[in-house]
DNA sequence: TTAGGGTTAG
């Protein structure tokens, strides 16, 4: 029978005045109709004298709705009511929840006095919710003090607190909580695990998942999702696709979640064959799904493919978010799709609801900078609503790279500096345009301004993973035992590419310029290193895959469209931004990264 | 009849 039909005969019955029928009514209209709270509202009212069990259903459905803080008018009914006992353990247990949903800190302090007003500072239940409470609302410190007081914290209690360190960013301390508990189940694992996936330590989150397969420990979903998760951050596409058999394997169900963690793995891998072919064979897709592949054909640079995924997603009558449009945008940025962009950027607010975000001005700016349009961009830039960002002015500055532009690039990294006074891009990017334009003194003064203003450059870090192993290369880092025979390969390089007439850009001022730490010289760089070794470790044939801390340098992209022919391999680069499939002496990024 | 800890896209 459906819900309005009982509804009415229970109101015909004059039912709805059996405190326990209609406080069973109003429980379960709350949880099959969450998001018509309206209607178990009205039914609450229609019963004189609701019990705490019904208020308490009203609370529960409250806090995990859209509109958390209507929990509060149903509390203050509680303590209007002569309601006995008044609030009950479960009150607080949903009220806490709320709270960490509204990220109102003040509020949650009011209601953890309360809750220990009324006595319910021991619930166990209570415990956690205030635990999770105020991780979610960035306050460490509550958090520990409601841990430390109870005298013998059980497993729920301690993997909370384990989640709350890494929330608060000390995965560390959360180690040492984890590694203290007597008894671990399979959920305080998956608590850790994730704490070091979340927090990029994804090497330490697959050595832990390791460990959890020999002490035997139960695997789930959850468990991969982090796994995969650790896997895309590596950019590890071995590990990934052993990650995907044991899936396979052990029969675990592709979920939505599951199923979006492997085509974003795949993606970050940069194997768009493979993230695609997960796509099309799951039956259930969410907005995570869709973006997360729109994404990755961005990121790999199919921006068609990209735009045709997107009218697809909209014919099926998926609704677009925030995220999904800067996959858009920035599929048309690839392409370089300006007056696509333009369309897409202006419909998010028309036809979606949608307000743009920093992020879309940056993809816009990107869009225009892309084809060269800088004035467009500097335009779109000043016609901002909201205070242009560092990633606006940064776009900016990278299409003055490209396209030369001294003056506008001068502009833009002021104002970067001005925003973010240790944004070393900013500086190494203006130093490379002076050197292109072989403006040595201009060269010189910014690298006097970092040295004073004691702005350091990310030393460059490429990873290789070779027979399942990660491999990480820093600049100027010997200490690879196959160091030798990397140095021989990279002489063989060499001279093999000064014999198709290749010419170091052999300036010295440029050579401390790029954004990789000059240690050694410029053919030292993380990258070719990792190049190098990949050529002597991996089969012919099998296709190099690196995976770069910063954005590709110049003098290592033109030598790494060189290798791609001379050697007849692909090299596919991931940089900070996208990738980079090398083959036959051409880069799918065109010239524009 | 109600409750606590772990998972996905920028």
């Amino acid at each position: 029978m459906e819900i309005k039909q009982i509804h009415t005969q229970l109101l015909i019955n004059g039912l709805l005045n059996d405190p326990l029928l209609h406080g069973q009514f109003v429980a379960s209209i709350a949880l099959k109709h969450p998001n018509n709270l309206d209607y178990s509202t009205q039914v609450l009212h229609q019963c004189d004298n609701p019990t705490l069990f019904a208020f308490n259903s009203m609370i529960r459905a409250h806090s995990k709705s859209s509109n958390p803080r209507r929990s509060f008018v149903f509390y203050n009914r509680i303590l209007q009511s002569n309601l006995s006992p008044h609030p009950d353990n479960y009150t607080f247990t949903f009220l806490v929840r709320t709270c960490a949903q509204l990220l109102d800190r003040e509020t949650g302090q009011a209601v953890h006095s309360a809750l220990t007003k009324h006595g319910f500072e021991s619930d166990p239940h209570v415990q956690s919710g205030l635990i999770y409470m105020y991780a979610e609302l960035g306050l460490l410190d509550c958090a520990r003090k409601v841990f430390d007081d109870i005298p013998e914290p059980d497993l729920v209690t301690q993997t909370a607190m384990v989640t709350a360190c890494v929330k608060s960013g000390d995965v560390g301390f959360a180690r040492d909580l984890f590694d203290e508990m007597p008894q671990r189940d399979h959920i305080a694992w998956n608590a850790m695990i994730a704490g070091y996936a979340q927090c990029g330590q994804s090497r330490d989150a697959l050595n832990l998942f390791h460990l959890m397969q020999l002490e035997g420990v139960e695997i789930s979903e959850v468990s991969m999702v982090s796994v995969l998760s650790a896997c895309s951050h590596l950019g590890a596409l071995d590990q990934g696709r052993w990650a995907h058999a044991y899936i396979k394997r052990k029969k675990i169900p592709i979920t939505v979640m599951l199923g979006t963690s492997l085509i974003d793995m795949y993606s970050k891998c940069g194997n768009m064959d493979k993230a695609m072919e997960v796509f099309w064979g799951m039956k259930d897709k969410n907005i995570y799904t869709w973006s997360s592949a729109m994404g990755g054909l961005a990121m790999n640079g199919f921006g068609w493919k990209c735009l045709e995924l997107f009218n697809l997603m909209k014919q099926e009558g998926v609704w677009p978010n925030e995220v999904t449009f800067v996959s858009v945008l920035r599929g048309c940025s690839v392409v370089g799709l300006v007056e696509e962009g333009c369309k897409h950027f202006d419909s998010m607010r028309k036809e979606f609801g949608l307000e743009p975000m920093l992020e879309h001005y940056g993809c816009m700016v990107d869009l225009y900078g892309r084809v060269g349009r800088l004035n467009d961009a500097l335009d779109f830039i000043n016609k901002m609503p909201v205070k242009p960002h560092a990633g606006a002015w940064g776009a900016l500055l990278n299409a003055c790279k490209i396209y030369k532009n001294m003056e506008l690039g001068e502009l833009a990294s002021k104002k970067i500096v001005e925003l973010e006074s240790n944004n070393h891009g900013a500086y190494v990017l203006l130093s490379n345009i002076y050197a292109d334009s072989k403006n040595w003194d201009r060269v010189s003064n910014v690298r006097q301004t970092m040295k004073a203003k004691g702005v350091r450059k990310l030393p460059g870090c490429t990873v290789i993973e070779v027979n399942d192993e990660v491999h990480e290369f820093f600049v100027g880092d010997k200490s690879h035992p196959r160091y030798g025979e990397i140095e021989a390969k990279l002489e063989e390089i060499s001279m093999r590419l000064k014999l198709l007439g290749y010419v170091a850009n052999t300036n010295p001022v440029l050579f401390d310029i790029e954004e990789e730490e000059k240690e050694d010289a410029l053919c030292k760089h993380s990258e070719k290193v990792a190049i190098a070794f990949g050529l002597i470790s991996l089969k012919e044939g099998v296709p190099i895959r690196i995976v770069k801390n910063l954005r590709a340098c110049w003098d290592c992209h033109a030598v790494t469209i060189m290798i791609s022919e001379i050697y007849n391999r692909e090299i596919i680069v991931r940089d900070r931004n996208r990738f980079h499939h090398f083959k036959d002496g051409d880069c799918s990024c065109k010239g524009y990264w």
